[in-house]
DNA sequence: TGATAATCGAGACGGTACGTCACGTCTTGTG
DNA sequence: CACAAGACGTGACGTACCGTCTCGATTATCA
């Protein structure tokens, strides 16, 4: 299904897969995406666009949001790291931060919020979204808030998955309804939810 | 229930719209996608539940989206109306659990999530939404919290737009991502955002 | 059915035919035909360009082609009527130029033309078109050859009807298939159908 | 009889053209057109019969007279061809004899028919009914006739060209008006108009 | 002199077909 | 065997007209 999951595959005979073609599929899946909107992200124009035919894509990938999730899950790993040591409220407050801007400034939240749309459209899509990408950060979100309450850098006023959720629901709320994120938004959200010591 | 259904032949009323017609779209478009997702919300699907002709559709909106926005107004306005007058931290968080209970559990609700996946994969639906729907029910909203801090109700730790993002986002984001909202949630938001005065 | 072929309504009370509107959809339709071609010729289009209700059309007419036969009855008669006294070769050869002249110039003859065509498609026309122009013209057509038989001044080498299919056959084919229709090719028929006496 | 009807299912052949759509195609327009009038041959029609998608209509035929137009090329090449040696007043006599036939009796006459009227409503229809049928046909038949004289065999009392147009378009001007097209007529027709020498 | 009755412009309505687009599957031929 | 190429059946798109219908406003005739 989704080659970002598989091991490698070891074929017994004949050509190996194509790592030029499978980049050229994520890059013009992505290009499309930010340059002309979901509604022109079709199969046939991400296989005219990267060169490559349709084949090749549905070989590899079960849909076209398979493929924005393989891109979205290699971008947010490289670009929006979820901390993983020295949590202090400082370090929470920069992921935050960084999140807001990967929502509204980064292809690769595009990405993200394209997935969030499709994913109320279609359960596959929301089935993949929930255990590729979401899941898997959300437990390191609560590695990361236990770690700070640990240390007594945070004391925050909920439990801890309900704070994740009062700490991210506003910024992708304010990015799904257009608006910006700004950083006083994050700021005020921390102090309200987490009652970080000073840092 | 649609209402094409239960009388056998609407009456036709000749020059003026007709209503029976009107009322047979919205319906439709609410039972399909309740019933089978927005996925098979097709403009034939439904012409076809409606008993109606495509072009009947056509005449009166610009898009399935358009449709829905209209089903979600009238529903939206009905059963889940903004409190107007005495607003205590009662009424607040009152409207706040409706409003997690429209979320999750009203098919209105479900409107409302695919409308807002909808905006973002087409910025037509984004500005109708914003406009039709989202920036009234922000005004009403607004001025109930004003009215809150005004007798000393409330006493937000945010700014009022602010309060108003950090108390939804987070009962949205949960809708959107399968979560349940649980009335715990809308308490402690509720008492972490607007420290309310005791009710 | 028709205007033309019925008897004048005489109904007990009420508002009479509107001359206006029946001269605006003839030449709304013909207008149209010479304009824009067949294709162009559709009932809404005639009732837009006439500035008449499409019911205030289907009142009257049965569909657009039997606009078209009224059109043509009336030019015709006017614009190409058979000579009926006096018949020599050259009045003969004077109608047989007439109509030449009738199929490639005249915009009745685009009607004729568009007619004869559409009789191919559509029986109801092919009968209509048979009975109220063909047939009547035909009658005439025979009465005008007999007449010069019997004078003497012509000699067919055919039979009267095949000779009347001799002369106008090769006239309407050149016609249909886009070629001009030479006064040569009329003088070269006559001379080959009709042997003529010198006129 | 269809060719869509006789195997249930028709092989899928790959990359390349399937012919056995192609000739599903051919076959289901020429079957309608027979049996239910130009009126009922639409494109979703024969695509219906043939057991073939729209699209694959679309893709090789330009229009539904395109597809006709095809028909009547390989019908008429194989029921109809043109006499190209040996030219007598007999072997044209008998050309003008099996075309007088082919347009009555046989359905690929409908076709030609149906070609000819649907040239009047439609310019493109006109061109290609022009450049891939009248016009080739036409040259053959100049050479027939021009072989005739040469051997002293016809004696034409008209023009090559007007002699063509003398003896053809009685014929379909009859076939056109519904009338029956008498053997005699052929006969009367060559006599009149190519003078033949006796055969 | 109204009441009656037919006409008229306007246009909504249920339909059918249009020609286009993208889907996901399949087959061919090349490296 | 992967891959480029692309034909195929499927089904929805949004548009154009079809012919029927109902409105409300004019007129003309006749009681």
């Amino acid at each position: 299904m989704s080659a970002a999951s598989s091991p490698p595959r070891r074929p017994r005979s004949g050509n190996r897969r194509d790592e030029a073609a499978r980049l050229a599929v994520l890059h013009a899946a992505d290009d499309l995406l930010v340059e002309h909107g979901f509604g022109a992200l079709t199969v046939e124009a991400i296989a005219r666009r990267a060169g490559v035919a349709k084949q090749t894509i549905y070989r590899w990938w079960s849909s076209k949001t398979d493929i924005l999730l393989d891109t979205l899950i290699e971008d947010s790993e490289k670009r929006l790291p979820v901390p993983a040591e020295e949590i202090t409220a400082g370090t929470v407050r920069d992921y935050l931060r960084g999140y807001a801007h990967f929502l509204t400034d980064d292809t690769a939240g595009a990405v993200l919020l394209a997935l969030l749309a499709q994913a109320q459209h279609d359960p596959a899509t929301a089935t993949a979204f929930q255990e590729r990408y979401l899941e898997p950060r959300r437990a390191r979100e609560r590695a990361m808030l236990a770690r700070g309450i640990a240390t007594g850098a945070l004391a925050p006023r909920l439990a801890p998955e309900a704070a994740l959720d009062a700490l991210i629901g506003p910024l992708v709320y304010r990015a799904l309804t257009g608006a910006e994120v700004p950083g006083d938004l994050v700021d005020a959200l921390v102090d309200a939810v987490l009652r970080p010591a000073a840092d």
